[in-house]
DNA sequence: AGCGCCTGTTACACTTCGTTACAAATCTCT
DNA sequence: AGAGATTTGTAACGAAGTGTAACAGGCGCT
């Protein structure tokens, strides 16, 4: 299981923004790209995203006004392109708070350099578990310790998740009776997009089924849609 | 940083190195310059400082090699001056651990901002060992004292920790229930970027869990996030 | 009933991580 | 300054975890 940073690029001029989206994606990241201001504002009330290359010169709302209003209101980092000369445009942002600018036209080794250098030094920003981090989580007949990743039940049983099996379940337990399709479990899990037969999700249920269900081949707590996806069928209590 | 930040700049053009003392003297800084290599390390060992300008192209000992001398022995923020078209040693300098680049010739106004963006940037991540000296610290069994390094549990057990251990441990702390992924942790508590294939994070966890774990082999306080990082999976709290 | 699609499972290859050992670097003491 | 002790980083090996491929069974539609 590995976790993709996910970087938003925002810039007019589509060539551009989709050779940037490209070469991330070669380079370990998720990328995703928006034309305009108002298209980054849909982008970010529907996504998590962990840097914002920007470009400074746009129609309608331009990078310096946006700048502005991302470094006022969070942590997100943001990288800022300017034109060639573009001197004023750097000195201000920088001064308003953007954590790194490149001029026009740049080569994209530098700019994947200048995005690692960035996310070296920032934090995620989300826990491991999510909105359950630091609780105990009651559900069918398990307790989960979200800290060590244990089960255990009635019995005195315990069981060690996993990574990848404790990520799946807590994702699970924050949507109970919802059903989530695959994609949505990968990509909330992973971050990664499904390749074209992908069957991880399937085989990581199944993993998740032969720790917690008694009997895996009859599940009753993480029960299958077929068509739809998976679902945790079960109250959810936190104890703490 | 309550004071003046205090700016090393290192370079062996003397007029260029004392119009930009000047400068950063006028902006609300202290400065301090350097003409090489070998004045810069009597510098250091003799004041302390918050960030050095580095000049790229140096006789003797070239500013690339400084760059990765200082980045591996601290996390000492570090600009580097390159000459126009310098590209690849721009690269290579963020590649190797370096916080920002600057081309000469330059604004100066420019390289208050970037300077500026540096420190702010910097002075977020300060560890609770920097800025939260005489502190006492709990998580999960035990009480970390700031000053002494000593680790503390209620059966009266004191463990000395090592200073890379104590570095790391209070990064983890200060975010507890993130993933950092290693090159965070890495850059966090050394200043350098990682080789091809580091281990030395790993190596490290596993020296502090020795340490610190019921079980090393099942972490219950660092855990691991394959693909990930480690986690410090429990809560924290200031004692003093 | 037949067929195609969907799902569960197993096995295996590959990746990632934990640990040990040793070399290199640093620190401490005389 | 030098010797010894301690700490830190690198290399190697083995264990654990993950994703892909293949096969089989079940389900739903015609």
């Amino acid at each position: 299981m590995s976790e993709l940073p996910h970087i938003l690029v925002v810039d007019d001029h589509r060539e551009i923004r989709e050779a940037m989206t490209r070469y991330l994606k070669k380079n370990g990241m998720r990328a995703t790209s928006a034309r305009d201001a108002v298209d980054m504002d849909a982008k970010l009330a529907n996504g998590r995203y962990d840097l914002i290359v920007l470009d400074v010169m746009m129609p309608g709302e331009d990078g310096l006004s946006v700048c502005r209003r991302l470094s006022a209101s969070g942590s997100m980092p943001i990288l800022m392109l300017t034109a060639l000369g573009g001197e004023t445009d750097r000195i201000v942002g920088l001064e308003i708070g953007a954590d790194d600018y490149l001029s026009k036209p740049f080569n994209p080794r530098e700019l994947v350099a200048r995005i690692k250098s960035i996310l070296r030094r920032s934090t995620k920003v989300e826990p491991f578990a999510g909105k359950l981090s630091g609780r105990r989580i009651a559900f069918a007949d398990w307790i989960l310790d979200t800290d060590s990743r244990v089960l255990s039940n009635a019995e005195g049983m315990q069981i060690d998740l996993t990574g990848s099996e404790f990520k799946l379940l807590t994702i699970l337990l924050e949507h109970p009776r919802f059903v989530l399709s695959r994609d949505q479990l990968l990509d909330l899990s992973t971050g990664r997009a499904p390749s074209v037969f992908d069957r991880t999700i399937d085989n990581q249920i199944s993993r998740l089924r032969r720790k917690i269900e008694l009997d895996p081949s009859r599940p009753r707590i993480v029960t299958t849609v077929r068509g739809g996806g998976y679902c945790l069928a079960a109250d959810v209590r936190e104890l703490s």
